[in-house]
DNA sequence: TAAAACTGATTACATTCGTAAACCAAGCCC
DNA sequence: GGGCTTGGTTTACGAATGTAATCAGTTTTA
């Protein structure tokens, strides 16, 4: 799994894919479509078209199996997820942490459950 | 201030013009630019551009004084992270904000402070 | 009052993105 | 063995984005 390279600017219709072959790394397009039948109504075109966006990018590998492509991603999720999310947070919140936070708070979008959990993550990160 | 309509789609360039003049609504084009001069080297045109697009989108409203043009944002900043933050959470996490906040604990990107300020967040929340 | 300076409007142009259709090669079916 | 099916490659095309240059109107200034 790479680590080193530059992480890729994935898009919104590209983080599905990704999504996907985090879940079932080794999948050829045909798959990665099925995967995605229940969120998004692509056309198998479509999600080639993503596949090979995401192969240039950098994103995935792939391995030929015959005739047929198995796509892997590159990166994993987590390195992925933590890129995105620093970039949104400086955007949007200039990169503070707290405000964000602040804004799912104070919207009683949370559980009460949700903040127990919160709460738990924080106290484990405190411990390290 | 607006808060029936939708939110508009606030893009990246754009959302710096919009934190300049959620911080001195009511500038016009010259001082939003040199507003912006510390983190962007955009020209006058470029910020006139996304001003434009910006009113374009609904997301800025603006008074003609003379000959001149007075803008400042039709929706406030808690709104426009909200609806952002939302769009990235259910994009990026499938909605889940428990996995966002564990990238940032594991990733030791959180100071102790940092760590101590969002408790308190969320004991504030679950107080309500 | 004619030129200079300031301000906004219109037009531009290359990239990226969403969403494919068209085209082509390799097996499979009769 | 010549289509039909399946899987991938190339090309397309409009909307959004980043980044302006040019044009035009107004006010100030020499």
């Amino acid at each position: 799994m790479n680590s080193d390279e530059a992480i890729p600017t994935i898009s919104d219709a590209e983080w599905e894919v990704m999504k996907v072959l985090w879940d079932t790394p080794g999948s050829n397009a045909p798959e990665v479509h099925a995967r995605l039948q229940d969120r998004r109504t692509w056309k198998i075109r479509t999600v080639q078209t993503l596949l090979g966006r995401l192969v240039q990018k950098g994103a995935l590998g792939f391995e030929k199996n015959g005739r047929e492509y198995l796509y892997h991603p590159l990166f994993d999720a987590e390195t992925c997820r933590r890129a995105a999310s620093n970039s949104f947070i400086s955007r949007v919140f200039d990169g503070r942490l707290a405000p964000f936070l602040a804004t799912f708070v104070e919207s009683t979008e949370l559980s009460a459950e949700e903040i127990d959990e919160l709460k738990r993550l924080l106290d484990e990160g405190q411990e390290k």
